[in-house]
DNA sequence: TATTGTTATACTCTATAACTATA
DNA sequence: TATAGTTATAGAGTATAACAATA
């Protein structure tokens, strides 16, 4: 992943002045240090971890569909976590489904991410108040509806 | 690209309340439908055309620092917009480098790709009063330095 | 020596289609 | 017939390393 970001002394046209093209800007700089940075797992992997701890038992087609995207993607997505000791998945009532569990392991890494997830969001926010901060994921989830 | 984003009736643990989650969604709400929708070509190509036109004579590895990527990966997205007749390399003063030009027929489509973008953004910021949109591109703005 | 554009190559993330075992 | 998980495969999009031309 590039880290530079120059974007010094050149002329960006119509780009400023466009929604998506700023929400892609902030949500790299969001990323940015995040990225490699929480417990050697990505936001989007993170994200399963909290998902299947919210929703323990959830199957991966479930799951898969929650985070849009097809359930062969899934496979390897949930095997990375089970070799990783993360996740566990246990044959359901109905034969051809996989539960989802997180294990102990998986349950003490959450945490510790979680901790410092919040760190990151804190300095990310630093630039906002508590109020700014709310107004933004207000006007967020005005645009994803 | 997945499309249907169904996130009823799941526990959402942790995510919802984290800027860079929510950041993701709205430009995935955002992207939807503009993706493969603005005269065949990518937000991040239609931006390079944006780029190199209010830059003309750009350099390849400049425009590559500008949109932070390397400098081998421009040579294959300036191929396909030469190969699509849009972009124009022209040797530059200092024989190494390729100076970077839009064609007539590319200043045509980025003309009515401008178009287009516009009445995109008017569809989504109908959720947001002028004002709060003004807000959001400055919180957005704060967050991305 | 350093930089620009280029090529060869590989890695990540994702999807589609077809298979199997179950229902 | 339909669904869940899986596999094989392919296509974007990206990077790194090495090279030739030029500075």
């Amino acid at each position: 992943m590039p880290q530079a970001v120059k974007r010094a002394s050149l002329a960006q046209g119509a780009l400023p002045g466009l929604l998506g093209y700023r929400l892609r800007l902030a949500q790299q700089a969001v990323f940015r240090d995040f990225a490699a940075s929480v417990q050697g797992l990505s936001p989007g992997r993170v994200g399963l971890l909290i998902l299947i701890d919210a929703n323990p038992g959830i199957t991966q087609s479930r799951l898969a569909e929650a985070v849009a995207r097809d359930r062969s993607t899934m496979v390897g997505l949930i095997d990375l976590l089970e070799r990783r000791g993360l996740v566990e998945r246990r044959r359901g009532d109905d034969r051809r489904t996989n539960g989802l569990w997180l294990t102990r392991s998986g349950r003490r890494l959450l945490a510790r991410a979680l901790r410092r997830i919040a760190a990151h969001e804190r300095r990310i926010a630093s630039r906002l108040s508590a109020a700014e901060r709310r107004r933004l994921l207000r006007l967020l989830g005005k645009i994803s509806g």
